[in-house]
DNA sequence: GCAGTGTCTTGCACAAAGTTCAAGATAGCT
DNA sequence: AGCTATCTTGAACTTTGTGCAAGACACTGC
């Protein structure tokens, strides 16, 4: 073993937590390698760049999710889990959005995701278009509500950090968005009312009925 | 009027053209300064910063979208045109997704596209609670359709420019996929049939057809 | 016509960040 | 002990965002 040398593992691991905690935009070299305790070039012996380190936190990540078994839970169970935790693990790692928005990523793990996926719909009867085109979809539902959740997360991170400035750029915001929804008949109505903190301050529990939605779709087309 | 000065909206305008055309990473300041004839740091005049340029960028983009006359056809169709013409928009731009997911994006535009999507649930009977919930699902949808498109083109970018490298690193990348894929049962029963091109290869017609499945559950609750 | 002022443009310069490279350090092998 | 393969380091180059001071231009009031 060669005294205390750099791991592509140990790497990937510390690349995830520095994007967890400073987005995709906080990776860089420089403070990667402070965290690992080495110069920031050593990295480059193990990676190729900062695209590829990307990736293969990518693939790291994807190791997260659980798969269901198939036999134990109907369908809906099924999926449902399955897409929740995906929307977990966006939510835990929601440059991985930006990630996937940016670049093709297929590796193990999204095949991993992708066959449990199918398996889950043909078991369940629907022909095989068709449990692609479930798959895709859910698959589409998910990563549109991790962009919301991503944006929000990356918002957050600015105004607890230097809440100097961006604070009152926030609120500046706030107001101009505001003030425009007060010009359009049916925002204006949300915002009158009490009860308007409906889905936007509980993109969870929206991303979670909107599921049961589409899978109340899907169901009605393997009924038919 | 002073000689031939640059406007915001001239601004504005290029870089649209430049982030369609290069892309949210191929967008920089110099040159954006070359397309406008002018040094790179005249823009700084006129907008704030790099972010606030490409936030006034979604903005001027939002502005391409049709509204349906509500009166005219049934919600559905009316939902449909509207996803679709969304759909459109972030193909034509694909840099959005990004700059979606990366920041809360709230303006003029998609206000304008909210309020009447609601106005159209609202008018089909839907509650509004239903509607902001169906709203959200949809647009989400959409979005998360979207990245997909985004990731492609800005594959499809890379390999058009550079083909020397990015080539045989895109062999590579698929050769792995398939590698990975033949190692999945149902992955690799796709791959092995003729039918193999499914919804991989017509990511539109995915979207459209599963657009059609989420409106299904849609339609299905407000019925109920 | 001319000085003055406000509006915009430019060039310079700096800092942050990705990446290369040659030189150094270290562990194991002979 | 020396050689080599494996890593690490520091310096350096490049690209890119952005601030700043100085300049250029048009329009105003005299």
């Amino acid at each position: 073993m060669p005294r205390d040398t750099l791991t592509r593992d140990q790497i990937v691991h510390t690349a995830v937590a520095l994007l967890d905690a400073e987005g995709l935009e906080g990776l860089n070299m420089r403070a990667l390698g402070k965290r690992l305790d080495s110069a920031a070039t050593a990295v480059y012996w193990h990676v190729k760049n900062k695209d590829n380190l990307v990736l293969l936190a990518t693939d790291q990540v994807w190791g997260e999710l659980e798969l269901p078994d198939l036999d134990a839970v109907d369908w809906r169970t099924a999926t449902t889990a399955m897409a929740v935790d995906l929307y977990g693990m966006f939510t835990r790692h929601p440059w991985l959005v930006q990630a996937f928005a940016a670049h093709v990523l297929y590796g193990e793990g999204k095949a991993r995701h992708d066959d449990h996926s199918l398996a889950v719909y043909e078991a369940a009867g629907f022909t095989r278009d068709q449990a692609d085109q479930a798959a895709s979809a859910v698959f589409t539902y998910v990563l549109g509500n991790a962009a919301g959740v991503a944006a929000t997360a990356s918002l957050t991170r600015k105004l607890t950090r230097d809440d100097t400035a961006a604070e009152e750029q926030f609120q500046d915001a706030m107001a101009k968005a505001q003030e425009i929804a007060m010009r359009y008949p049916h925002l204006r109505a949300r915002l009158e009312t009490p009860a308007a903190a409906t889905y936007a301050a509980a993109p969870d529990q929206a991303f979670e009925v909107g599921l049961q939605i589409l899978l109340d779709g899907l169901e009605q087309q393997v009924a038919a």
